[in-house]
RNA sequence: GGAGAGCUGGCCGAGUGGUCGAAGGCACUUCCCUGCUAAGGAAGCAUACGGGGUUAACCUGUAUCGAGGGUUCGAAUCCCUCGCUCUCCGCCA
């Protein structure tokens, strides 16, 4: 959620910048509501006022023995004047908020003007792509005979569903770990065990509703008795510090998880339906930096840095992009993703993104800390992928597949393999 | 799933219809006193939002005692619904 305050004193900026992202801000719509809430909050809190002086008037004079029936008369008809005023200062309130809701951050000055991926900024590119003597496959093709199996994913639950067996089982989980080891372990970051069902307030705290439940898998109990499954680690991660004021001494929290990941994709039917490249369910180990609003670009970097770090030890080429105002996510300020290289399809693919949300998700959540002042002030969060397990496994099944069709396992996952170096048929 | 108890400010804890945003204590901040062992004294100390303003510091108002409704001139206090926590029983990994 973007400042109020800043669409009150600086609308056509707001406006302008928000244009840049692709969203048409409604400012007359916007200007008549605000022009609403004022009006019907000012005299609702004057009624309020006389209704409460005039009740305490009441109090004092029965204690006095005086006649109060005519003070009681009025304040019967202020009270009853008031609840209409309420009323409508409720409704202009709610209106006012669920559009605010539903409005996407603003772009940090830094980040280039665009209007798809397509004016995506690379900002470097690392590692020697694999040059193959033979024809590549993908995925599919190489490690169908090692246990990933389509079919029966599609058997038990539906397209785009997998179900991984044996040593491809293996070394998806192989991946997961060693991911979440380095971060813990090299990075600093805080590993949790979250839930992987959460309320819709966490889901409004992040940004995921109310405008985009169509992407979520929804769990019923009651009628209205909901949990979504989570579609990233960050739903949960980051709001560990919903509702609460941290100590500024306890900044930057650094969390990290590895969790499964859940979306609908409504909007992707056909993308991508060859492989594992885009699923229902996938698995990713997810950071989250909560800052001082001062430190959240130094942190934006430094989670970038642990993103490649990763992609470093598995020896796998990629690139890093700044994202163009017309390609970002929701809540992101700014946004880098890191694409990683796949021979199959010739091309760098996502698999990791990682965002500066600056105070957007933490208005929502009223997260906050006390600052140098003792002020309670908003604080940033930012999030990340270090990295998405499955696209990993692709990317490691493709850029690691020899002329025999055998892969081989990066040198810095063969401890998590129990020693094995090379996924064939009779190991 | 059954039975019971509870939910008040950072914490503990008073308050059962009127001047209560809420006694008291602890913690914290500033100051005073004291030559010193977690000694004494004074003051301050919730959050959100609104209005005004010389727009960081100030003045003022409203709301908030788990949440939402209701009764009432007036609700922390009475009624209803829901949520959560705890205890016991059952079940279970």
């Amino acid at each position: 959620m973007i400042d109020i305050n800043l669409l009150r004193e600086t609308l056509d900026e707001v406006v302008k910048k928000l244009k840049s992202r692709g969203y048409e801000f409604d400012t007359k719509f916007f200007i008549n509501l605000e022009k609403d809430r004022k009006s019907f909050q000012i005299k609702t809190q004057e009624l309020q006022e006389m209704r409460n002086q005039l009740s305490k008037n009441i109090g004092v004079e029965k204690s006095q023995g005086k006649n109060i029936d005519e003070l009681m008369a009025k304040v019967s008809d202020i009270s009853a004047d008031l609840k209409k005023f309420e009323i409508s200062l409720n409704e202009t309130q709610l209106k006012l908020n669920n559009y605010l809701l539903e409005i996407p951050n603003i772009p940090h000055d830094s980040v280039p003007f665009g209007r798809n991926e397509k004016d995506n900024v690379v900002v470097r590119e690392i590692g020697k792509k694999k040059t193959f003597n033979f024809e590549v496959k993908d995925h599919v093709d190489v490690a169908s005979q090692y246990g990933l199996d389509f079919d029966l994913g599609t058997k038990l639950s539906g397209s785009r569903f997998t179900l991984m067996r044996s040593q491809i089982a293996r070394l998806h989980r192989a991946i997961g770990q060693f991911m979440l080891d380095v971060q813990v372990n090299e990075h600093g970051y805080e590993e949790c065990y979250t839930p992987f069902l959460v309320n819709p307030e966490s889901l409004i705290g992040t940004g995921q509703l109310p405008k985009f439940e169509e992407d979520l898998f929804v769990t019923k109990r009651g009628e209205n008795d909901l949990l979504y499954l989570i579609p990233t680690g960050e739903v949960p991660l980051t709001n560990i510090v919903r509702d609460s004021i941290q100590n500024i001494d306890d900044l930057p929290i650094k969390l990290t998880a590895l969790t499964p990941c859940f979306r609908s994709e409504a909007g992707s039917y056909g993308k991508d339906t060859r492989g594992m490249i885009r699923q229902h369910q996938f698995e990713k180990v997810e950071m989250v930096q909560i800052t001082h609003p001062d430190q959240s670009y130094e942190a934006l970097e430094e989670m970038v840095r642990h993103a490649e770090n990763i992609l470093t030890k598995l020896d796998l080429p990629y690139r890093v992009v700044t994202l163009c105002t017309g390609d970002m996510g929701f809540g992101a300020a700014k946004t880098y993703d890191l694409e990683v290289w796949l021979p199959s399809q010739n091309t760098y693919r996502e698999i990791s993104s990682v965002s500066n949300c600056e105070s957007f998700q933490a208005r929502r959540m009223m997260a906050r800390f006390k600052d140098e002042n003792k002020k309670n002030t908003l604080l940033h969060t930012l999030n990340g992928s270090g990295l998405a397990v499955g696209r990993a496994l692709v990317a490691i099944i493709e850029n690691n597949q020899t002329k025999e069709g055998t892969i081989n396992i990066p040198t810095a996952l063969v401890p998590y393999m129990n020693g094995q170096q090379v996924i064939q048929s009779n190991p």
